[in-house]
DNA sequence: CGTCTACCGTTGGAACTCCCAACGAATTGC
DNA sequence: GCAATTCGTTGGGAGTTCCAACGGTAGACG
């Protein structure tokens, strides 16, 4: 609660040796710190670059998070999201299927699920049908004008990928598909 | 508006043949579709398991999502959001360094920001005191207290890092991560 | 000198994801 | 028949990410 800003105005030290490039490779030697980080001794070794930062799950983080940038942005020029593109792309996909086996699926809250396929339906995309042997379920199923849509946008969004994987070269984007499939599957 | 739920009843047609197991490797084959996705010609070719959500994108986002859950959960052990962890260690690492610089570094919004070194400040874990070179910036700094902290942090955090990459041999990591590492760069 | 542009930290708000709890309807097991 | 479970749906809330705007400050230029 008490959450005060702007405490103390004491006088600094100098602040400006970050250069904040985005290469992130080389950075001039500029660790001039008045703190201690060279006098403690329980620091057993640090890396070259940022210590915290270039931990597994960061790295992934940041290329996941540019991947479902570049994604969206080239879905949003279809006027689709990319939740919307991933549900239609599993009905074409699946036959009709129910909407609890759809979020199992994309691993998408069922209470979102909703949203999306009630925005689908709204478009004439996809249709809700109940299923006659389990009339709990409904049997979701795309329309020809969710085909026709769904076929543009899984090539927009292949080129997305193509770019987000541009630095590699196709048998290292292989070896990059398979090692994360590795992880995926774990 | 007008978003209506719950239309046409009409019958149906099978629904149950997803088993919805985890594993993807191995589907059942079950490409019992109505309509027609193998008449029509401008397909080149459909892989055999799903055809959108094996993109790249969508799997290192999966992949990512559970580094996420992973990183923050170890660290919810010590009362640490993976922000604060993030912001911490980076803090720690360079030297007094201005709010827009910590921002650039590591991706963060400025709004959340000034929210995460509120909170980082309120524990007592940093500083931030007006740069006398430019009275625009602040110069955040740890504390001792705040040094401590991001010790124990970076440790669960690299033991959450390590069950992630669990499924992989150290040097396939390696090349897991120099891969990915090139895809940050871009 | 004054003005203009750009940056800094900060605030407010929107959009999206995820989790938990509940309900009526319907199915399955006993 | 009866209990337990599942399904679709609704509701609320926490958390994250991003965008637009504001006053305060610094630097560039005339």
């Amino acid at each position: 609660m008490a959450r005060m800003t702007r405490g103390t105005r004491r006088a600094g030290s100098a602040l400006d040796p970050v250069p904040a490039s985005g290469v992130s490779a080389d950075d001039g030697g500029l660790e001039a710190a008045p703190s201690a980080p060279s006098a403690d001794g329980p620091e057993p070794d640090l890396p070259p670059l940022q210590r915290i930062q270039s931990l597994p799950s960061w790295l992934i983080g940041r290329v996941a998070a540019r991947g479902r940038g570049l994604v969206a942005e080239a879905l949003a020029e279809q006027g689709v999201k990319m939740m919307h593109h991933a549900v239609l792309a599993a009905v074409a996909e699946l036959g009709p299927i129910a909407q609890a086996d759809l979020g199992r699926r994309l691993a998408i809250d069922p209470k979102d699920l909703v949203g999306i396929l009630n925005d689908l339906q709204a478009d004439g995309l996809t249709v809700r049908e109940p299923d006659p042997r389990d009339r709990r379920k409904n049997a979701v199923t795309v329309t020809p004008a969710g085909r026709d849509l769904v076929e543009r946008c899984a090539a927009a969004a292949e080129t997305a990928n193509a770019q987000l994987l541009a630095p590699l070269a196709p048998a290292e984007a292989r070896r990059l598909m398979a090692l994360l499939a590795r992880l995926h599957e774990a």
